[in-house]
RNA sequence: GGGCGCGUAGCUCAGUUGGUUAGAGCGCCUGCUUCACACGCAGGAGGUCCGGAGUUCGAGUCUCCGCGCGCCCACCA
C-alpha cells in the first residue's frame, strides 16, 4: 500500500463527498431505540452562495453530527432552503430587467413562474457545496420553504393565530421600503448615522400680524403634511398660543395647537410641527388628538398630489426646493448642523419611510411571556450566557411584528374578502367559500414575512400539522447552532412559534455563534472585496484544513479572524497525518506484513510483545494518552468547545502521535519482521488516532481509515460509523506515562547540551542524533536503562567535542555531565544563574504559602499536595545547580 | 439614552469552579537534506496578563473606578 508523497486533498475528498450521499449513509431511522439527537440547519437563502460563514457553521454543526453518530446516536440533521422573499424577488427583478421586462408588466403569475425557473436553474447551488464540504445532512428529508408541506404548516400556523386572537390586520404605521415597495419590520431596518440639519422655521401665527412661531425639524419637506402643531402644557413661552392657529406656509392650512407632555420643552424651541402621515410619534399624537391624516408621498417616496405644486418631486429634491422657498419667504430661522439617526432598508439601501398602511400583526406579548419563561427555566438553554441577556431583553421589550410584505414572491396571506370587504381567514380557498357560503373572494395580495415561514421551520419540517413519527421523535430539536446575527430574526420567532404551535419550546440547547472576520477583524464583504472563498479554499487547502482553521480559533461565542495564511497552516498538519499514515504503510511493507486483519477494533487493548512477553513501554503509554485524549475531546465536543478538542488533537497527533510514539516504535522495528504484536499496536493505535479525528477532519481520516482498514473483518462501512473512542479509566498507565515523560525530559535535556553546546548533530565518533527515534534508536531495551545508555552515548559523542571546562545538567531523575570549553561554561553558567533565580523565587513563595495557616485551613488538600510536592522539586533543582555553579 | 462584550508574547487567540515558574498557532533567532513529512526535525528568544484601587492566605481569573475598542437595541422633533 503506498500513499503520494504530498497530501492532495482534491484527489480525493470530492470522492468520499459523494459517496456518503450516495450511500445514504446520514439518513436519520425514524424508529429507532438508540437516543435520538435532531438539529435543523438553519435554511440559506435559494440565491445564496457558501460563504466561511456558513462553513464555520457547518464545521461545528458537523463535528457534533458526527461524533453523536460515532457514539451510539440516531441522528438528524435536516438540511433546507429558504425562498427569501425580498432577497430573491430583487435578484429575479434585476434579471429581468436586463432583458427588458417589468414585472408589473408581465403580472403576477408570470413573474412567479419566472421565480420558479429561476430558482430551479440557479437556486440551491448551495446544496451542492454543503455536499461538498462534508455536511453529514440527511438529504433525504431536505426541505425547502415553499414546499407543499412547509406552505401547508404555514397557512395552518396563520390560521391558528389568528383564531386565538394573536394576529390582526390594521392601518398602522409601518416601516415603508420606497424601493422594494413594501412594508419591512422594525428588525429589517438598519438605523444609520448621518450628517444633516436641523432646520428652524417660522410658522406665522394666524391673524397676528408678522408674529410666528419657530418650529425645529430635520425633515423639512414633510410640513407639507403637518396637521398640528405641538408644545408642552407647561411651557410659560407657549401659553399665548391657546386659541390661536397656525398658518401653515406654502400650504396655507390651519394648523391646531395642541397641549400635550411629550414634547420635550428643552429640545429646539420646545414646539414641534406635527405631521400624523409621516412620523411614528406624530402619529400617535395624531390618534390621541383626532389629527387629520394627510399622506405627501407616493409609493416611491415622491411628493404626491396632496403636495400641490412639489407633486412629483422626489423626496430630496423636494426637501431643498421647499427650503428655498421658505428661504424667500424670509421663514427659515436658522439652519444648524446635525447628526441623527436615519433607518433605512436592510435590503435596498434607501431611507425607510414611516407611513400609514393596512397591514398584518401578530400581537407578541402573549407570545413572548412562555419564551422568556422557556430560557428561564431552563428548558430551552443558550449558550453562551452572554446571549440569554440579549434575548431576554429584546423579548421583554417586544413589539408588534409586521408580517405581512407588499411583495409577490412568498407565502402569500390566507385570508379572503369578498366584494364588500367581509374577510375569512382560512387553510386554504376551499374553506374560505364554504365560510362566505359560496361568494365570489379575492385573497390578499401580500405575502408573510420570511421570517414567518423560517419561525415554523423546527416543526414544519417534520411534517407537522400531522402527527407524523418525525415530529414524535426529533421534535423538540436538541440543538440549533446558529449565528448571533439572526438571534432576533429567526431564534426568537422560532421560540415564540414553536411554544404556540407546539406547547414546546423548539430546541433544548441554543448555540450561538459569532463571525467570520478577515486577517484584519473586519466583516467580510464582497463589496469590501475581502472575501475567503470557502470553495476555492476546500480545493487548494483540502475543507479538513478549512474546518480546522475555523474552529480552532473561536472559543465560545466569539468571532473568527481568517487568513488564507491560517488555512494553509492546517494543511500542514492535515499533511502530518497523511504522512505519519504513510510512514505506517511504508514501514509495514518493509516488516513484510501486507494485510492486517484485525477483529475487534473498538476494544482492542495493547498486545505483549512476542520477545519480552511485556506489553512494551511506547505502547502502554499510547494506550494510555490515547484515553486519555478521547476523555477530553468527548468532553469538549459534549460541551460545544470544539476549539479546544481541535488544539487538544492537533497537539496529540503531532506532538504526542508523531514526534515520541512513532520515533520511539521506530526502535523497534525490523525488516521482514512480519506482523509483530509490536506491529499491531501500532496499528490499533494509529487506527483510533483516526476516530478521534474523524468528526474534525472527516476527509483525510476517511480517506485513510479505508485504506487502513480494508482488510478487517466486521467493520463499518464508513469511519463515520465507527465507534468513537469512548474514556475507560482502566486504560489509563500511570506508570507507563509517568516513565516516558522522564525519558522525555532526559532526551530534552540532551539535546538542549548538543545545542548549546555547538555539537555537531551527525558526530562522527557515534552518530548523533537528530530525531527522537535516532536519539534512542542506539538503546534497545525499555525505558530506565534506556535512559542511562542514553546519556552515556551522548556523554560519549560529547566528549570528543568538549576537551576542557565541565558542566552538568540535570533532570529529576539523571545527571549527564560533560567537559566544556570556558566560554561555553560561562554561558551555561548565566543561563543555571537565571534559572536559579526563577526556582528560589518560586521555592520562596511555596514555602511562604506552606507556612501560612490560613491558606492551610482553607485550601484544599489537593492544592497543598502539589505545592508540596513542587517544592520538593524546586529544592532538588536548587542544590544540584548550585553544586554545578560552585564545581 | 439603555444593554452586552473585549483589552494576555510581534500578530491571531486559548486560559472551564480564584491555586502558585501564564499556554498554542503563526512569525522571529540558531542548527540540521535525517531512509513518513523542509507542508519537516531539533533547540531557543519573547509576556509588570490596559492602568489604578479593593476583596482574599492566594487574582490573568472576583468587585469598583479610569483609559482604549467593538457590538446590539431605542420613535426624541
Amino acid at each position: 500500500m503506498e500513499l503520494d508523497k504530498i497530501y492532495e486533498p482534491r484527489l480525493f475528498e470530492p470522492k468520499w463527498a459523494k459517496w456518503w450521499v450516495d450511500e445514504k449513509l446520514f439518513v436519520a431511522e425514524t424508529d429507532s431505540d438508540k437516543p435520538t439527537y435532531s438539529l435543523i440547519a438553519p435554511p440559506p437563502n435559494v440565491t445564496g452562495a457558501l460563504h466561511m460563514g456558513h462553513c464555520f457553521e457547518i464545521a461545528m454543526t458537523d463535528i457534533t453530527m458526527r461524533w453523536r453518530r460515532m457514539s451510539g446516536d440516531n441522528v438528524l440533521w435536516l438540511p433546507g432552503l429558504d425562498h427569501a422573499g425580498i432577497a430573491t424577488q430583487m435578484l429575479v427583478e434585476r434579471h429581468l430587467k436586463s432583458q427588458g421586462i417589468d414585472r408589473r408588466e408581465i403580472g403576477r403569475e408570470k413573474f412567479l413562474e419566472h421565480v420558479w425557473t429561476w430558482k430551479e436553474e440557479y437556486g440551491g447551488k448551495i446544496v451542492d457545496q454543503f455536499k461538498r464540504i462534508g455536511a453529514s445532512c440527511d438529504w433525504s428529508r431536505q426541505r425547502f420553504t415553499m414546499d407543499p408541506g412547509v406552505s401547508r404548516a404555514v397557512n395552518e400556523a396563520f390560521v391558528r393565530l389568528y383564531e386565538r386572537g394573536l394576529l390582526y390586520r390594521g392601518e398602522y404605521m409601518v416601516n415603508w421600503d420606497p424601493g422594494t415597495l413594501t412594508a419591512l419590520s422594525d428588525l429589517e431596518v438598519v438605523h444609520e448615522e448621518q450628517k444633516g440639519h436641523l432646520w428652524h422655521l417660522r410658522y406665522p401665527i394666524t391673524g397676528s400680524d408678522g408674529e410666528y412661531v419657530v418650529v425645529a425639524t430635520t425633515r423639512p419637506e414633510t410640513m407639507l403634511g403637518d396637521t398640528a402643531v405641538a408644545v408642552h402644557p407647561d411651557d410659560e413661552r407657549y401659553k399665548h398660543l391657546v386659541d390661536k392657529t397656525i398658518t401653515l406656509p406654502l400650504v396655507g392650512r390651519e394648523l391646531k395647537v395642541i397641549f400635550d407632555d411629550f414634547v420635550d420643552p428643552e429640545f429646539g424651541t420646545g414646539i414641534v410641527k406635527i405631521t400624523p402621515a409621516h412620523d411614528p410619534n406624530d402619529f400617535a399624537a395624531g390618534q390621541k388628538h383626532g389629527l387629520e391624516i394627510i399622506n405627501i408621498l407616493t409609493d416611491e417616496a415622491k411628493i404626491n398630489a396632496n403636495g400641490g405644486k412639489y407633486e412629483g418631486l422626489d423626496r430630496y429634491e423636494a426637501r431643498k426646493q421647499i427650503v428655498a422657498d421658505l428661504e424667500a419667504l424670509g421663514l427659515i430661522d436658522k439652519i444648524e448642523d446635525y447628526v441623527n439617526k436615519v433607518g433605512k432598508s436592510q435590503r435596498s439601501g434607501l431611507a425607510v419611510e414611516p407611513r400609514v398602511s393596512m397591514q398584518w400583526f401578530i400581537k407578541t406579548k402573549s407570545l413572548a411571556e412562555p419564551s422568556i419563561e422557556a430560557v428561564e427555566s431552563g428548558r430551552m438553554e443558550i449558550m453562551p450566557e452572554q446571549w440569554r441577556r440579549n434575548y431576554f431583553e429584546w423579548m421583554h421589550n417586544i413589539r408588534d411584528w409586521c408580517v405581512s410584505r407588499q411583495l409577490w414572491w412568498g407565502h402569500r396571506i390566507p385570508a379572503w374578502y369578498t366584494e364588500d370587504g367581509e374577510m375569512f381567514v382560512a387553510r386554504n380557498e376551499e374553506d374560505a367559500l364554504k365560510q362566505s357560503g359560496g361568494r365570489p373572494l379575492r385573497q390578499d395580495d401580500d405575502v408573510l414575512d420570511t421570517w414567518f415561514s423560517s419561525g415554523l421551520w423546527p416543526f414544519s419540517t417534520m411534517g407537522w400539522p400531522d402527527e407524523t413519527p418525525d415530529l414524535k421523535a426529533f421534535y423538540p430539536n436538541s440543538l440549533l447552532i446558529t449565528g448571533f446575527d439572526i438571534l432576533f430574526f429567526w431564534v426568537a420567532r422560532m421560540t415564540m412559534l414553536g411554544i404556540a404551535m407546539m406547547d414546546e419550546p423548539p430546541f433544548r440547547k441554543v448555540l450561538i455563534h459569532g463571525l467570520v472576520r478577515d486577517a484584519d477583524k473586519k466583516k467580510m464583504s464582497k463589496t469590501k472585496g475581502n472575501v475567503i472563498d470557502p470553495i476555492e479554499m476546500t480545493e487548494k487547502y483540502g475543507t479538513d484544513a478549512v474546518r480546522f482553521a475555523l474552529v480552532s480559533s473561536a472559543g465560545q461565542g466569539s468571532d473568527v479572524v481568517l487568513s488564507e495564511e491560517r488555512i494553509a497552516g492546517y494543511a500542514t498538519f492535515a499533511n502530518k497525518i497523511w504522512n505519519a499514515m504513510r510512514f505506517v504503510f511504508m514501514s509495514l511493507d518493509r516488516a513484510g506484513a501486507e494485510t492486517w486483519t484485525p477483529e475487534d477494533l473498538d476494544n482492542f487493548e495493547a498486545l505483549p510483545s512476542e520477545a519480552t512477553g511485556e506489553v512494551p513501554l511506547a505502547d502502554r503509554w499510547m494506550f494510555s494518552r490515547l484515553d486519555a485524549v478521547a476523555a477530553g475531546v468527548n468532553e469538549n465536543i459534549e460541551k460545544n468547545r470544539y476549539h479546544d478538542a481541535a488544539n487538544q488533537l492537533y497537539q496529540f497527533f503531532w506532538k504526542e502521535f508523531c514526534d515520541w510514539y512513532i520515533e520511539l516504535k521506530k526502535i523497534d522495528f525490523t525488516d521482514d519482521s512480519g506482523l509483530t504484536n509490536e506491529w499491531k499496536n501500532m496499528l490499533a493505535a494509529t487506527e483510533r488516532a483516526l476516530r478521534l479525528l474523524h468528526p474534525l477532519a472527516p476527509f483525510i481520516t476517511e480517506e485513510l481509515w479505508q485504506r487502513l482498514t480494508v482488510n478487517t473483518a466486521g467493520r463499518t462501512k464508513s469511519l463515520a460509523f465507527a465507534s468513537y473512542p469512548q474514556a475507560k479509566s482502566s486504560r489509563r498507565d500511570a506508570d507507563a506515562e509517568h516513565r516516558v515523560s522522564v525519558l522525555q525530559e532526559a532526551t530534552t535535556g540532551v539535546r538542549n547540551l548538543r545545542a548549546e553546546m555547538n555539537i555537531p548533530p551527525r558526530n562522527p565518533l557515534t552518530g548523533i542524533l537528530y530525531s527522537p527515534s535516532a536519539d534512542v534508536r542506539s538503546v534497545t531495551s525499555d525505558q530506565a536503562d534506556a535512559l542511562a545508555r542514553l546519556a552515556c552515548v551522548t556523554l560519549s559523542a560529547v566528549e570528543g567535542h568538549a576537551p576542557e571546562g565541565k558542566a552538568t545538567h540535570h533532570t529529576a531523575e539523571f545527571d549527564l555531565e560533560i567537559e566544556l570549553p570556558e566560554e561555553q561554561k560561562q554561558a551555561l553558567k548565566k543561563k543555571l544563574a537565571k534559572q536559579l533565580g526563577q526556582l528560589e523565587k518560586a521555592a520562596t513563595g511555596s514555602r511562604k504559602q506552606l507556612g501560612n495557616e490560613a491558606f492551610l485551613a482553607k485550601a484544599p488538600e489537593s492544592v497543598v499536595a502539589s505545592i508540596k510536592e513542587k517544592l520538593t522539586d524546586y529544592e532538588s533543582q536548587i542544590k544540584r545547580i548550585k553544586a554545578t555553579l560552585e564545581g
